[in-house]
DNA sequence: GATGAATGAGCATTCATTCAT
DNA sequence: TATGAATGAATGCTCATTCAT
């Protein structure tokens, strides 16, 4: 549909338009936030015309939409790499809470652009699916140890919520400037939230 | 900082202008989000003029800024009322945590507007402090547990966090309309949150 | 709902901005048709910021269909005022004819706007209706005539659409530059107008 | 002026990219109106790309322009077609009034674009002798009648936008959708403008 | 010839804020 | 105090036109 994002092979710069456009919007938005972000500027970030945003996104909306859309699955990605099935239960919680961990400090923008995303009004109301589709891959994780009996028998849902919650509240800690925040607070953190989860 | 509110004693509703501006305020915004809710319409919903909300409220960042304060404070309110001090420090744990839950649902609008603030540039940029006056009764009743060795000997912070975050995760459960949420289900849920920070 | 029209007497200037507002539209609708006609130009000329023109009218179409309908109604009276009942039904016909013609070309302005309504996409696929209101008083006064047996006993509405088409004709004449039209050339018109339709 | 349309004669379809512009511009304005029509979608609907159409004409005025003269010699057409000099003048003239009639009628598309061109504010300023030039069969014919004692003895110019005004009225009557509009009707049409015109 | 990505001026509309009354 | 008309900069989006391929 459009053209594959990776044809300009011989510099780092942006691949090509589409792609400077999203991560132009990205990395506005992480900073100011939708509202903040008026078109005009992504294109000036993108080295676009305002126009040109129009070739590639049907709206503002749908831009946001659609960069959401990646981070998804970007993040299932990174939950499947960080769970090795061969380990011990225990050791792929710890795997799957510090991957995701890791991720998010070091894509702080997709950290905020995903958390401005979840809190727009816009989502809660129309897209609740999109949401729905975010916590999947972690609530199927979860799953899998309620089942294997490694995890309490408790709502799988919820566990997700808890989870996810527990992990965006050390990023938010190392993300706000905590500089507590090392190698044995996340231990302990796992720790915690694996002794409060497990059977 | 501004006149006392006076209340109006002989009528149940709006007290006065000032109130009833901050009212429509967060009733819309918890509905709507910043953005969408122009000064205009909360004239309207507070039946005063545009004008008139100037008068008590020096631009609409600062009259945002001045209801998350006020409810900085209720938020604070509602943890003492909920911690009974004369109880064991594990059921005052429940106490503040379903004191916070309830509340939460029982006002969901206030819940909606302060993740909103939350979730906005503008805070994230220039109110850190803020932030980090709301978490603080919350940050204390921890620390108190932490000293009295009922609690693990953990960053106070790191706690206060991940406890913040596990309300939300259920009360985001409840109001997205997960009709699960019942009373067992929120043992569960503070059971074991308690089980992984307790000594 | 607005105020009244006339409250400003000591000028002979627009009257307040919403008639200016809607002065500045006629004239430039007329000279530049509906689409070369920016909001931004009418508040120019109108002397007005652009966002005041969002005080009177919701919307350009709303502006514009506010305009028809003026001139609508403005156009019933000038055939009432042109219909002189006590005079033979001959005298009459060339009364409103005449009287239609001589407005026209004395408001080109008017002619050249109800032209441009008329043949709009807009007004011919949404409002019919308002199309058939503003035959209607032609129409009327037809159908009186046919009624009384001094016109032909032929479909009102037909003859409605033939009378009005001969006026514009001679309108468009007029107003094309053409210098041959002087009374000895409307009465022509009006005359063969009437022998054709007489009984 | 143009490269002559080279027909492709094995195919029934747009006989090439010039003429398929042209039909697509056609069937698009007529239905939305200048305006409401852009390059873009003219293009989509003619199956070649936005750049092609400014191979063929030099911009879109220019290519409606062109249109338009299309529509000229081919009413210049019909008008011939429509009158059979062998017969006497009254039976000429309901030919040609019928004839534009029912031409206008089977090409409605042909009818609005003329109007909306008839009634653009490009026409009404640039391209008058266009205008001029579009009466000239009409009134060529109408001169004949004139100069062999048939017609009154009128300013042919007058009887020309009359006549045009009435056969106009007649088509959009039937083109709103009257059914009222049957050949009964047309007859009375014709006759009551003959009994105005005829000396 | 043909393509369609790219441009950027231009448009309708919104909205926080001001100020004369 | 209170009003609400007025402001005008800012926004999302459109579209005729160009030009490298």
């Amino acid at each position: 549909m459009h053209p594959s994002v990776s044809m300009n092979k011989q510099s780092g710069r942006p691949l090509d338009k589409r792609t400077a456009i999203l991560e132009a919007t990205l990395d506005l938005i992480s900073k100011n936030g939708f509202h903040a972000t008026p078109m005009s500027m992504v294109a000036k970030h993108a080295n676009v015309a305002a126009g040109t945003i129009y070739h590639y996104f049907e709206s503002k909306e749908q831009l946001i939409d659609e960069l959401f859309a990646m981070y998804r699955e970007k993040i299932a990605l990174v939950i499947a790499e960080s769970d090795d099935a061969q380990k011990p239960y225990k050791d792929r919680f710890r795997g799957v809470f510090l991957g995701l961990y890791e991720y998010y400090v070091n894509n702080p923008d997709q950290f905020l652009f995903i958390e401005h995303y979840a809190n727009s009004p816009n989502m809660t109301k129309d897209s609740k699916e999109d949401a729905f589709n975010f916590y999947m891959p972690l609530w199927e994780f979860l799953r899998k140890g309620i089942h294997t009996g490694q995890l309490k028998d408790i709502s799988s849902r919820l566990m997700a919520w808890m989870v996810y919650g527990n992990i965006t509240a050390v990023v938010k800690m190392k993300l706000s400037g905590d500089l507590t925040v090392d190698m044995m607070l996340l231990n302990t953190a796992v720790t915690t939230v694996w002794e409060g989860l497990k059977k």
